[in-house]
DNA sequence: CACAAGATGAATTCAGCG
DNA sequence: CGCTGAATTCATCTTGTG
């Protein structure tokens, strides 16, 4: 191992511009015995390493297939057992996989004959352009004018009662089988046994969930908005250490800096109020929404999560100190994507778009699979960035990579692990890795096939207005409870549209868009959204301004008087001052672009005020 | 002038350790 | 509790080309 290391560093270093694939030095040398380590219990004899096993596992298939796959293609390539293992899939799913489409489907909320005629059209191969189909045929078939159902506005009251049938449910299980149940959903079994005890054994599971539910809760208003004193931060243990902490003494106090001491923690997983599939959804908030930030109408605001110390407490504290709800999207998608989200949307019943997304990157490119190397473990990419990786790089490792027959030395696979995650990159040849097309970040990012092509943009652009986007089935998450509040469709005030992240995801939700009054300052991103509008056979009125400094409080309420009140402002503000990758001008809330943030605040104020005129 | 490509760190959080 | 290292990040600027 030393021998090797000590001769691949040697080559390294003799090739010019390797400079360029350097990375930090690892701290634990004896990790460097390479992928042969230890084994996992039931396939000792094979000398697939636990990770590898560990990612096929991660990546869906059962132990059973990857123990049949292993015997069968001889125990020792990885590359050839994934794929082995994608031909067992592909087969057994081939037989099921109009069935399952059409299930998928009707699942949605669409008739059955329309999935049928949907299918025949497109066969059922691609359930996206399905979808996309279904979408168009019920947008075509629109007017559909559901009888006044008696939309319950105020969400706070019942937040906490299940339906009567998942009641009836759940009070049929005896206490064994409850906490069984409770630790299933990966609550702490201590936690779940005391909430038992003292719910008493007539509770339903439903109560004691909730029971802990409002216990974590408790837990987290105290930590949200924790007051410290400078003094008292310092000696906080590391746990309670908070992004918002002040600067120790001696430090230079960041420009960003807000002037409260108040502390707001990003979650640990970054999972919000709760994602779908993961344990922790919870049914009401943590700290209420303020009567004076109650809805309609209903705001949505956007940014990044890894903003400077004080943004987030500022912003907060500027849209009625709501708490953000902090998300990552990698709980949705292949792709992580830490933001932060601050609304006064209901949280109860929210629901996916369907259909969800592929959650890792070997079922979102399938044809990369065979490429994938096995001591790349990745399953999902970083987020999604405005620029992509050079050719020079995936060319300096196609070559470095061929120089090493079979698996590369551990430090050469550091470096190339390195450079894929910092530039995000995924495999598509024999040594050969290449950043995202502009599609494939589409795909990811839950936009329509080819949204953002032609029509005038530059590839450059293409790349910066995508990676300044939303992820739509993040934000139709939790835009989702709108549905049954508007269904006769909304009026929306879209800040900062870009690439109408927010109409595709209300799109895609089927909630109908009356009106969309959209402000976008870049000409090609207003031009995607029209046509966007006009594809999607859209009935409503599409308004568009350009800079949304120009955009009056006089003619928001011209808008409200022509169109009637906004049902929802939406939006996220710039962070180009804020984000990690800006070399320059990371200069905080007060920075020249990410400033914009208060005419996103003035104008919710503005709509807030005259909608409450008018409703009087 | 528009476009494409490449070069350009730091701020922040977290996990792990003594 | 304090330290260290690893990991991650909605980007800007300069240069070259047509």
């Amino acid at each position: 191992m030393v021998e090797h290391s000590t001769d691949d560093e040697v080559d390294w270093n003799t090739d010019d511009e390797i400079d360029n694939l350097h990375w930090s030095p690892p701290s634990s040398p004896e990790t460097s015995l390479g992928p042969a380590g230890t084994t996992s219990p039931n396939l000792t004899h094979m000398r697939i390493s636990d990770e590898t096993v560990a990612r096929f596992i991660e990546m869906g298939f059962s132990s059973d297939m990857i123990a049949r796959a292993i015997d069968e293609t001889g125990r020792s390539n990885s590359e050839l057992i994934l794929e082995t293992l994608c031909k067992y899939t592909t087969s057994s799913e081939a037989s099921s996989s109009k069935s399952k489409v059409i299930d998928h489907l009707i699942g949605m909320g669409f008739h059955e004959e329309l999935v049928l005629k949907a299918i025949q059209e497109y066969g059922d191969e691609n359930i996206e352009e399905e979808t996309n189909a279904l979408l168009s045929y019920t947008e075509a078939e629109k007017l559909c004018e559901t009888d006044d159902e008696d939309i319950n506005m105020n969400d706070d009251d019942n937040l906490f009662s299940l339906s009567s049938d998942e009641e009836d449910e759940l009070n049929s299980c005896d206490e064994d089988k409850r906490l069984k149940d409770l630790i299933k959903m990966d609550f702490p079994r201590q936690e779940a046994a005391i909430a038992l005890e003292r719910c008493g054994e007539n509770a339903s599971l439903g109560e004691i969930v909730d029971f802990i539910c409002a216990a974590q809760m408790a837990r987290e208003f105290d930590e949200f908005f924790e007051v410290h004193d400078e003094k008292e931060t310092i000696s906080n243990s590391k746990k309670r250490r908070a992004f918002n902490e002040l600067p120790r003494s001696g430090r230079k106090p960041n420009s960003a800096m807000a002037n409260d001491h108040e502390l707001i923690r990003l979650p640990n997983p970054m999972i919000g109020f709760g994602v779908p599939n993961e344990p922790g959804i919870m049914t009401h908030r943590p700290v209420p929404i303020p009567d004076d930030a109650r809805g309609p109408p209903y705001f949505y605001y956007e940014n990044i999560a890894m903003a400077p110390k004080g943004v987030w407490s500022k912003i907060s504290s500027q849209l009625y100190g709501i708490m953000p709800e902090f998300v990552d999207s990698k709980f949705f998608c292949a792709a992580a994507r830490k933001r932060g989200y601050i609304h006064n949307l209901p949280i109860k019943d929210r629901f996916q778009i369907q259909p969800p997304p592929h959650s890792t990157i070997q079922e979102a490119f399938p044809f990369t699979v065979r490429w994938w190397p096995s001591w790349d473990l990745r399953t999902k990419l970083n987020c999604l960035l405005t620029c992509i990786g050079s050719a020079q790089l995936t060319n300096r490792i196609r070559v470095v990579l061929e120089k090493h027959d079979g698996e590369p030395p551990l430090n050469v696979q550091k470096a190339v692990i390195y450079q894929c995650k910092k530039w995000n990159m995924i495999w598509v040849g024999e040594n050969r890795v290449a950043p995202l097309e502009a599609v494939e970040m589409e795909e990811l990012l839950g936009f329509p096939r080819d949204h953002t092509r032609g029509g005038g943009i530059s590839r450059t652009d293409r790349y910066k207005s995508l990676g300044n986007s939303f992820q739509v089935d993040t934000v139709g998450y939790h835009l989702s409870v709108l549905k049954p509040l508007f269904p006769k469709g909304i009026n929306v005030l879209s800040l900062f549209s870009g690439i109408g992240g927010a109409e595709v995801a209300l799109r895609n939700l089927q909630i109908p868009m009356n009106v969309v009054v959209s402000v976008e300052i870049s000409e090609v991103n207003r031009n995607i959204l029209k046509n966007f509008w006009r594809q999607t056979d859209q009935r409503g009125t599409l308004r568009d301004f350009g800079d949304v400094r120009e955009l009056s409080n006089r003619i928001i309420e011209q808008l409200m008087e022509e169109y009637g009140a906004f049902d929802l402002v939406i939006g996220g503000s710039p962070c180009n001052n804020l984000a990690g990758g800006n070399r320059h001008t990371r200069s905080g809330l007060e920075g020249e672009h990410s400033s914009l943030f208060y005419e996103y605040c003035r104008i919710l104020k503005t709509v807030r005020r005259k909608a409450s005129e008018m409703r009087r």
